[in-house]
DNA sequence: TTCGTTAGTTCCGATCTTCTGAACTATCGA
DNA sequence: TCGATAGTTCAGAAGATCGGAACTAACGAA
């Protein structure tokens, strides 16, 4: 088993981070890791989406954010620490990640609204 | 030949976004409309990368752009003419266009460093 | 030591995307 | 009506992604 590869700070491309985060299961295992004190584990987003995600593509998601240098693995034991690479980033990207973290917070409220509207909503219109 | 689609701003998603500018070519493009007055021409980009891009698949990826909400293009007579969408995705998701373009330039700049360096660097140097 | 368990990785075939040449459409001007 | 120009569509080739099965690596019992 090879051991594994991270990309210095300056071989991180844009395309490759915009790549990595234009899968929405890597951008919201990307975005939790970022919101999270302390390292995350792989196997910890095995349930994350409404379906299992498979443990192989689970891996290659993994691989994905780490070649695009976006999140640091290091094995502790049985298990994988997986840190993100934010202040690097924004160091040499000011403003990329936080604009597209952001962005994507912002989709996600609005679908929260969208699947269970808000009871005032519907109250309103019950009225009228 | 169908007519020309644009998707509301409501539908327009991050992931989109981010797959349609993970595109070193179409990043180059998106950035070069973001960046002039008026509006474009799809065949003003034929010869923009180092090697001529073939006329279909700069067509693909003007369709790509705009699926993904971030151009508008209109026929005027027998040509495109292509402007950003940036004003109503900086309504939606404020700061993602702007860390993304701010971001390509930034790695632009490096680029063009590496492969002509700087004269005053290189004096600089032998003079220790 | 050996066995079982947990956590990830690798391989590989099926499926989905992307690329590009060739043929097509749409508009204008002569 | 005939070119010429600007884009689009189609279809096959090439490349990327998904996921099951087999594998590795570390640990904690027995």
């Amino acid at each position: 088993m090879r051991p594994l590869f991270h990309p210095s700070i300056e071989d991180v491309t844009v395309e490759g981070i915009l790549h990595a985060l234009s899968d929405p299961v890597r951008a919201a295992i990307y975005a939790e890791i970022v919101a999270s004190d302390g390292p995350q584990s792989c196997s910890r987003f095995l349930n994350f989406s409404q379906k299992t995600i498979p443990k192989s593509t689970l891996s290659q998601h993994f691989k994905a954010l780490r070649d695009a240098g976006l999140i640091r693995s290091e094995r502790l034991g049985v298990e994988m620490r997986n840190t993100s690479r934010c202040p690097e980033i924004e160091e040499r990207f000011p403003g990329l990640i936080m604009g597209i973290v952001n962005a994507h917070n912002i989709q996600l409220r609005e679908k929260a609204l969208a699947d269970h509207p808000a009871k005032r909503k519907v109250a309103k219109r019950r009225t009228r």
